[in-house]
DNA sequence: AATGAATGAGAATTCATTCAT
DNA sequence: AATGAATGAATTCTCATTCAT
């Protein structure tokens, strides 16, 4: 009797499962989370969109909440992963700060669906937050502060305020303006905003003798 | 046929009704809303709370829906009418700005419960943010608007970065440093972090020639 | 927010389910109308009767509204083939009306629990039958008056009383006469009452040599 | 203190409310009941419609369900006891009848709510009927009865045929154009249809020189 | 007698999840 | 592995009725 549900465990957990279609339900559920929010979507119309049926998705998924935690998790690391290649290609701590926030605003004009739930659906269960905002976010935070602690030991980002306190305060804006953007049913490009916005950031953050754009006189354009 | 629906406004007339009543089941809410969420909350449950029948909440709100948003309006109001006193008794931009920051953190770390459901639950709906965002945040940022722009006139603030931008990053930063706080179990002290969040923000609003913290040599401390 | 509604409509499509079951349900729906009304009626009794979950009849009608319209029409349509075949055997117009009637009375006789929804529950709502009446309901009317039309044209049946008035005056005889029997617990047989029917009937709509009106020559003003 | 129970105990059974308050609710509730049906109408709206606060209803008559029957007896009554009276007037049977039949007609005519009541929404529960079918509705259906009864002895109506089939038969009938007539929105006067339907019954009932069906002689079995 | 705010039982319907095929 | 019909728990909201004023 519990050999039969035994059974299905152990394949879950092989995930031998066809890849293809793992991946074509999140990408279903993206869409529908971010159309209708997680609790308004269905689980039957995440199956319609990724054109399997509705219990093929328990094949895959543990339940409704696995399927976004999942998709959360999923794409957090290979974003991540993505930021970090993408941040290292500059040594001077200014230009990599600067290029974080473009790949950031970048990846959600790219990506709208994904950034509808990442900015406005995921925050629908405190229960869940409570749960990965530690998880996977956190990775993020940690490449942001791994960008101030480059500049801090390069000498030119400030030491006075902590450093938790920073990297939410860049991530809180950066996000404020995405989420704003999505709500505003992204009416106009993200990506112009890098500019501005590290400027901010940076005067926050730099110490302040040495403003951050009259830095060196090799005349980089900012990113 | 078809029961239900259909009618369903006759009664919402004579608004006499128990004025406290009405508050109670707000406040019931309110907890409720924090703890659960707003799509894991019964509303049988904030009626046990608030210690009033399940129908009684109907005689006071539409729906569920309503509660949320009549929750989130009633506060709104009361909060940027508070902060807009609280900011007034300040001349300076600087000190202005400053208080905001600080009664907003004060604010919150003093109604646990309301911060839970302003941070994370309200943005649960798109599409109630789509209706409400505009309507009553507007009345916030607004008011960070009104600060921002006084700081211009004065002479101190730069204007070479928008108006909006501004008042995102600003708010942004805000919420996500609160936001923190309530997903990590408000375990410190929100108030605190008012000289560094200051800081950091009016150094990046301010024109730069002008350091925010050497501005009087009265040795005033900030706020 | 509002999380039901609004979708609704996304299941519903491949109508392969299981045949039998939508009969079984229709079957538990006309006993239970039938005994306690369609308003006092439970879906969960309806599911019961059937054996199947509540949620079940969710998969083959769209509420309790419809399970009522598509018993009428379903039963009806039967009832009107069979007895348009079964008066067709018959070439003489009275012979074929009473017949009609005939049929009638024994159908509703056999189905004790339809007769009872037909005669009595259907009548429940003035939108129901707004929408309805017109619909299936008027099959049956277009039956009789068929019938009464062959009369015309053999000569037999009169022509000077439109013919709209006489297939509601043989329909509603009909409908208070199985009415009666139904509230009255069915505690007679139906079908003798055929004879006498007829009779009334052909009375009414025959051609005859004198009217029954110009019996006396007493030249009375019909009231 | 059990005094003023008592008292109030004997006001209601003595009935000494406000007689014009009672009437009221009555014909509000005929308004309502025909517009929403018996189960779609509220007895809120009810008690809006009668300008009465919603428990005042409740000193008037036992619940909703009673409200019904009030309406039906009394208006039954009033029907009853008018009609008796009109068709007094007459000595002759057949003037008599059709006097019955004209009154009917107009009083619905002029009466269209009570009439959407009594045709359509009184049907609605069968447990009702089953109560009140044999109540008031027989007061009715007797006066039809003493009519047929005075025809008979005075020889020109057929005794060949039970008196109650009789009864059901043109109630029926009439009851069916009257409902149509409803249904269909009340387009057309009533009235005119006096003279067909008084054709058509008298001709049923009325003796006459030769039955409708020894018409060929062909000796055919009836059906 | 009258009021109408409050009550709370009641019911339709939805939808995540299961499991026989 | 895949399917999708079936399940039934769960929850909002309505509205007849009561009762303190």
């Amino acid at each position: 009797m519990s050999t039969r549900k035994e059974v299905s465990a152990i394949r879950r957990s092989s995930h031998k499962h066809h890849p293809d279609k793992r991946q074509r339900i999140l990408d279903a559920a993206v869409k529908v989370f971010a159309q209708k929010g997680f609790f308004n979507s269905k689980v039957a119309e995440i199956a319609r969109l990724a054109d399997v049926a509705d219990g093929t998705i328990y094949l895959y998924f543990k339940n409704k909440d696995d399927l976004l935690i999942r998709l959360f998790e999923d794409k957090m690391q290979l974003v991540i992963a993505k930021f970090r290649n993408g941040t290292q290609e500059h040594s001077d701590a200014r230009e990599r700060f600067a290029k974080l926030i473009r790949m950031h605003l970048e990846e959600f004009q790219n990506n709208p669906d994904l950034a509808a739930v990442f900015q406005v659906e995921l925050r629908q269960s405190s229960r869940f937050m409570r749960e990965h905002d530690k998880v996977q976010l956190k990775g993020y935070l940690d490449l942001i502060g791994e960008i101030i602690e480059h500049g801090r030991q390069e000498g030119i980002f400030r030491r006075d305020i902590p450093l938790g306190l920073i990297k939410r305060f860049i991530f809180g804006a950066l996000d404020e303006v995405v989420s704003t953007w999505v709500l505003a049913g992204r009416h106009y490009p993200l990506e112009p905003l890098t500019e501005p916005l590290v400027e901010l950031f940076l005067r926050g953050i730099m110490i302040s003798d040495r403003s951050p754009l009259d830095i060196p006189d090799d005349g980089f354009a900012l990113v």
